[in-house]
DNA sequence: GGAGTTGACAGTGTATACAGGTAGTGTTAC
DNA sequence: GTAACACTACCTGTATACACTGTCAACTCC
């Protein structure tokens, strides 16, 4: 979201991350410890509450603990973690509540998107897209909940970057984290990784036909059965049930 | 410039002004800066893409730089400032696109808002800010800019705080900030000043009947207008017209 | 005279020392 | 045995020194 720019600004530095000969722009060190840390906590690595202590990353990342706080900020502006003063940073989880609020506005706007972007996205990246979809439906074995995850946000990305409202894109970014972050202790079921990847293929083909109408009202109706499942995992898996206290929510 | 910092740095700046016995949490710090730049910006205190430089913003608030920047990031989180890795913190202008776009999103979130918190807002709550909006109405000396906005902010806070969805209101603070500060160079006209008020009251009481659809509408329509009413002043106030190139919008 | 070079300066990025707060543990009084 | 208190270890918040980068103007070379 935010921090695009330290990538695109820095010169010709672009993924030198881990073999990183040259330093070109100063700040590539909190832009790392900003980009690892993200992947780290959405892809499980740390626990859901758990704290982040600035001196156990200094150690991870071999910096100081200036980009360290830096990165917790960001990640903090992004809904990642919270911060609690004089305490710590900690892994931010969302209420169920909350969960299912933030599917509410992701139905309002992405459903809005669909139907704007229906006209603009380029036919090519939609094709290159739905091959890519195909291609797990067809080899089944290889249709992991990470593989669906990824083209599907592709999905979600073009769709958001042809809507015609820039402003759109952001505040998506900014409460997509969150999104992400709360389905970390879950996968979805086999079956629903299979329905999901069916509709990620029939919202593409009406993009390809132009029909705005339909392609709102599909990714409506794909992100309500999403919040659906995403609330019964809720209700059967036991994680939730272990922390009625604090809520780290915000 | 004037930076001889001999002045505070002889000794460890430590502002013990407040002669309080209990002691504060150590962030309060990063707190008051960041509120009081906040409030400086959006009061028009700074030039539209002025930079605020860390070291100036130590010796205005007396602190070191840990918290100058903590509170910098803060308010780019925010949108409110734009960083450029290297050369510094400005303070963030939109283009007139962007301000277009943001009132497109306030038009979707807030419109949908109106129309679930027409059976959820108390009445007396209501009431209370009819009551403020028709007093303005009759006093129209009172009527200011500012005053107007005051209770406009009251209302939309009121239908946001019970529109059933806290992530809304959470998503739609985020956005506030850069509209108010798209607004800061101008003031409204005085036609628009007293067709807003009448907008209010009209949503006031399509809330007060409980009736969500009107509401929704009245809402999405007072938006519309207030997005043309905005880019009529874009176009016809000069301040735009200077800075076609870099847009520091991100 | 004009273009390229260099060096001083202003400003951010990072490292680190120190101060203050919090929680957990051991100790003592009841 | 329990509760209140002091101590301690650990962690965050802040200050400050140093490193690095970008800018701009004076200077040199053509």
């Amino acid at each position: 979201m935010c921090f695009e720019k330290a990538a695109s600004h820095g010169g010709c530095l672009h993924n030198d991350m881990h073999t990183t000969k040259r330093k070109r722009s100063p700040s590539i060190n909190e832009a790392r410890v900003y980009r690892e840390l993200r992947t780290a906590i959405l892809s499980g690595a740390f626990e859901p509450r758990a704290p982040l202590i600035q001196k156990d990353l200094c150690q991870r990342f071999r910096v100081s603990r200036t980009p360290v706080r830096d990165a917790l900020n960001h990640l903090q502006a992004e809904g990642l973690v919270v911060a609690i003063p004089n305490k710590g940073v900690f892994v931010r989880t969302l209420s169920s509540k909350e969960i299912y609020e933030i599917y509410g506005i992701r139905i309002l706007l992405e459903g809005t998107a669909a139907k704007s972007a229906a006209g603009r996205a380029e036919k090519r990246r939609l094709n290159q897209i739905l091959k890519e979809v195909s291609l797990l439906q067809k080899e089944k074995e290889r249709m992991s909940f990470e593989s669906v995850r990824q083209t599907g946000s592709k999905l979600h990305q073009l769709i958001m970057a042809n809507s015609g409202n820039g402003m759109m894109k952001e505040i998506l970014d900014r409460i997509w984290a969150p999104i992400e972050i709360s389905r970390v202790p879950f996968r979805d079921s086999r079956e629903r990784i299979d329905q999901i990847n069916l509709e990620h293929v029939e919202i593409i083909e009406a993009l390809l036909k132009q029909d705005g109408e339909m392609a709102g009202d599909l990714m409506k109706a794909h992100l309500e059965r999403s919040r659906e499942a995403h609330m019964q995992l809720l209700v059967t898996t036991p994680i939730t049930a272990q922390d009625p206290g604090v809520s780290f929510g915000d």
